[in-house]
DNA sequence: CCAGTTACTATCATTTTGATACTTAGTCAA
DNA sequence: TTGACTAAGTATCAAAATGATAGTAACTGG
């Protein structure tokens, strides 16, 4: 689509850098410790081309940054800025949502101290409301 | 991309879904109400046949459902499922993770009843805890 | 020095998307 | 009762993105 569209929009905004779907592949794979090239190509079975073209732009959009893991040879891994990091909320509503709406078999997302299966949900920081339960404006 | 890859995992599958970017604005105008064919080809400046096709497949995954507006002369509205209701959050989400790390002049979102300005966070409803605060695992 | 590993790039076919024009079914106003 | 207008699309074709397959470059370890 079109690189311009509603640039006062902020969910347009968020989603030129994230609103693809190996973009957000690719970030849960890093989540999951898969940082490297090959590890996210053979996770995802994505063709190296596209590899490449996506972790680049995630690079450029500050979501994602090369460290070098190893001198010799010379080997660069992709982590997660903090950007990238913050993203993580918005995976684990969007794996909660399918689990509520979509059919399948699917894994589920668990807190690792207390063993308990993570229930996400959204609220206001100020009102305290669940996000949903109240009208809300965009402007 | 592929239609089943990963197929356990509830992040792709809620992306196999909503995973597209047309798909996503089409969500938001549809909460603001755009609910015309017309109103959101203008919006949001998509081609007709774009719109066509998002629209289908949107109808057909539960997302939206098409309704009856005006009988003479006929005329279909898309209003929104339970399942297309409950991506609000995430959408939210996502507009607030571009004000945070995207440049620009972002419109905000706002609590209608009390006017102030939405920080919406996602918590972990069983521990309390902030997502991304604690280690998380997905099995 | 030869096979293996990692991180890619090159090339080309296929698929998806976009632009423009057109259609269908109705309304409304003169 | 014709002619302009609206809403919701479809048809056609060009352009761009994606996918498949193969190959390269730099290094390692035996």
């Amino acid at each position: 689509m079109e690189k311009d569209i509603l640039p006062q929009c902020p969910v347009a905004s968020g989603l030129q850098s994230v609103g693809d779907v190996w973009s957000i592949l690719i970030l849960r794979d890093v989540y999951e410790g898969r940082t490297k090239f090959d590890q996210m190509r053979k996770s995802l079975g994505i063709v190296p081309t596209m590899l490449t073209k996506r972790l680049k732009a995630l690079t450029q959009d500050g979501i994602l940054e090369k460290r070098l893991y190893s001198e010799h040879p010379p080997r660069d891994e992709y982590v997660l800025t903090e950007a990238g990091k913050d993203f993580l909320p918005i995976l684990v509503m969007i794996g909660a949502w399918a689990h509520r709406h979509r059919e399948g078999n699917l894994a589920h997302f668990f807190d690792v101290e207390s063993g308990a299966e993570i229930k996400p949900i959204a609220i206001d920081e100020v009102t305290g409301a669940k996000l949903g339960t109240r009208a809300i404006r965009l402007s």
